[in-house]
DNA sequence: ATTCTGACTTGCT
DNA sequence: AAGCAAGCCAGAA
């Protein structure tokens, strides 16, 4: 189901610049909520509206299953890659990752602005969720 | 309540 | 560089 997290996720996905990436751990990071496999699940799942490709691993591996159409869009929006991407596209051979140290996005001041945003947005949402809890105890 | 699973990470061979 | 084990976090069975 679409909850607050999965959207909070997209829209912070959703502020990723062309040519740059960040690992699944990142994202958790930058929302303050949750851990790498919570993103990779959301991605898997709802990921496909968003750049997805901009999301991957922190080794800079793109994707597990999206790894061809994932490098083609790579090439196409100049992200720095390592590796035999060329010998991938004409023979399928090579191993090839983003170099994830050139291509990791920092944030601007404005995009942080938008991050707290969605992270405290998100954040409210999580501790409305378990408030209700004062009378139980005693 | 317990166990399993996964678009994850890190550390150690 | 490549494989493996152990953490890790949540949702599903």
């Amino acid at each position: 189901m679409r909850t607050e997290y999965v959207e909070a996720v997209l829209e912070l996905v959703a502020l990723i610049p062309a040519g740059t990436a960040v690992a699944y751990g990142d994202v958790a990071e930058l929302l303050g909520s949750g851990g790498p496999r919570q993103i990779g699940s959301v991605m898997s799942h709802y990921g496909s509206a968003v750049p997805w490709w901009r999301v991957l691993k922190s080794n800079g591996e793109a994707p597990p299953g999206h790894e061809r159409e994932a490098l083609a869009l790579y090439l196409n929006e100049g992200t720095p890659l390592r590796g035999s991407y060329l010998d991938c596209l004409r023979t399928g051979e090579g191993r090839w990752r983003v170099d994830l140290a050139a291509a990791r996005w920092a944030p601007a001041d404005a995009d942080f602005d938008r991050i707290d945003a969605i992270a405290g947005r998100l954040e409210r949402e999580l501790h409305k969720l378990s408030a209700p809890d004062d009378e139980m105890t005693v």
